[in-house]
DNA sequence: CGCCTTTGACCTGCGC
DNA sequence: GCGCAGGTCAAAGGCG
């Protein structure tokens, strides 16, 4: 598929309404002409967005991407994408070869900025160039119909099992906070099941995040996060205690069902392939880190979701800080890997110079 | 005991 | 008003 095809199908599907669709096609487009152009990677202060304003606003008029500031912009179905290099970074090439982990996580990172609106631009669909939009909201946020504000970002996610189809969890790339499972939907029209989780760092805490696989990209993970953190940063370890016990320890169970069980459908369980793909992974991560990336002390292991390091970033907002990166002298992230013993829950590390 | 996941039931918003 | 689909609740069961 070439640059105007994926920009023309980033665009019906925000037509449409498939919200994974068009992250997934925006990161998609990116990445093909990355790879196409083996152009190198811009300085990463460039930040790509995609955002999805309200379902209105596609009824009344046709999709438009927007080229300006390394901004994509689909207005069309009613939320807010963002696709932002530093969480594509962080969890690029999960899943994929670690020697190309690198480069997968630059292409995503940079590409979408550099390339996915000159597709637009270079097309003559009915996608039209329109001016830099105005300053986005703070955090990349939009206030929805139901006066939610929703953070959107799509990264690359792990294979989809095959003994699951169809089936529940996901491998979630980490962003921080401790999260809950309080709900899984299928949703009508996509195979792969939604998601939801809620915020367990604070109890009175009302982030909220979706997670649910593009329907047209199963490599491609979309996380939609309602609400913001009314606290700061899980630092204590004992803030995610009883992540890795009863996860591990699930899976391993869980595991052993399903190879002792001829019944495929008793392997619909979320939890069994999250921990499958974290116990694989997790080794291969901290092994291959660079010395800086691992963790910080002995106590802080990769079982017990503690030790969270974010060096130079307030414990404050992701979004926050992302923004602010991305406008403090071209700061560097020196590495990116996944850590942690459970799916929902894992770290990343940042550097900031 | 406190944490987790799973899952069916219930609630709510929206289009017709 | 009705039905559908998405979102949330809460009980059940498991773990260290």
């Amino acid at each position: 598929m070439d640059m105007k095809e994926q920009a023309n199908a980033a665009a019906t599907a925000a037509r449409e309404g498939d919200l994974a669709d068009v992250v997934a096609r925006a990161n998609a487009m990116a990445y093909s002409t990355g790879a196409r152009r083996q152009a190198p990677p811009p300085p990463p202060s460039a930040a790509a967005r995609v955002m999805i304003p309200y379902e209105e606003e596609r009824q009344r008029r046709p999709a438009n991407v927007a080229c300006g500031g390394g901004e994509v912009t689909f207005e069309a179905p009613p939320s807010t994408v963002v696709v932002d290099p530093y969480l594509l970074a962080a969890a690029g090439g999960y899943g994929l070869p670690q020697q190309h982990q690198h480069q997968h996580q630059q292409l995503l990172a940079f590409q979408i900025s550099e390339h996915a609106c000159c597709a637009a631009a270079d097309s003559d669909d009915p996608m039209r160039i329109s001016p830099p939009p105005p300053q986005p909201a703070p955090h990349h946020q939009m206030i929805t119909r139901k006066n939610d504000v929703r953070k959107v970002v799509c990264i690359p996610a792990p294979p989809v099992m095959s003994n699951r189809a169809g089936g529940g969890g996901e491998v979630i790339p980490s962003d921080l906070w401790a999260w809950r499972k309080y709900g899984q939907k299928p949703i009508k029209g996509s195979p792969y099941p939604r998601g939801y989780y809620r915020c367990s760092s604070s109890k009175g805490c009302l982030a909220r995040k979706q997670v649910e696989r593009s329907r047209s990209d199963p490599n491609m993970l979309v996380i939609t996060y309602t609400a913001e953190h009314n606290h700061p940063w899980p630092m204590q370890r004992n803030v995610l205690a009883g992540y890795a016990r009863a996860h591990t320890h699930a899976a391993a169970k869980k595991q052993q069902k399903i190879s002792s069980s001829s019944s495929a459908d008793n392997a619909a369980s979320s939890s069994s392939i999250n921990s499958f793909h974290v116990e694989q992974i997790n080794p291969i991560c901290v092994d291959q880190l660079p010395v800086s990336c691992k963790m910080p002390d002995s106590t802080a292991t990769a079982g017990d979701g503690g030790g969270l390091l974010f060096e130079g970033i307030q414990p404050d907002e992701v979004f926050a800080e992302l923004e602010e990166l991305e406008t403090h002298n071209n700061p560097v992230m020196t590495s990116a890997n996944v850590y942690g013993s459970r799916g929902v829950s894992s770290n990343y590390e940042w550097h900031k110079f």
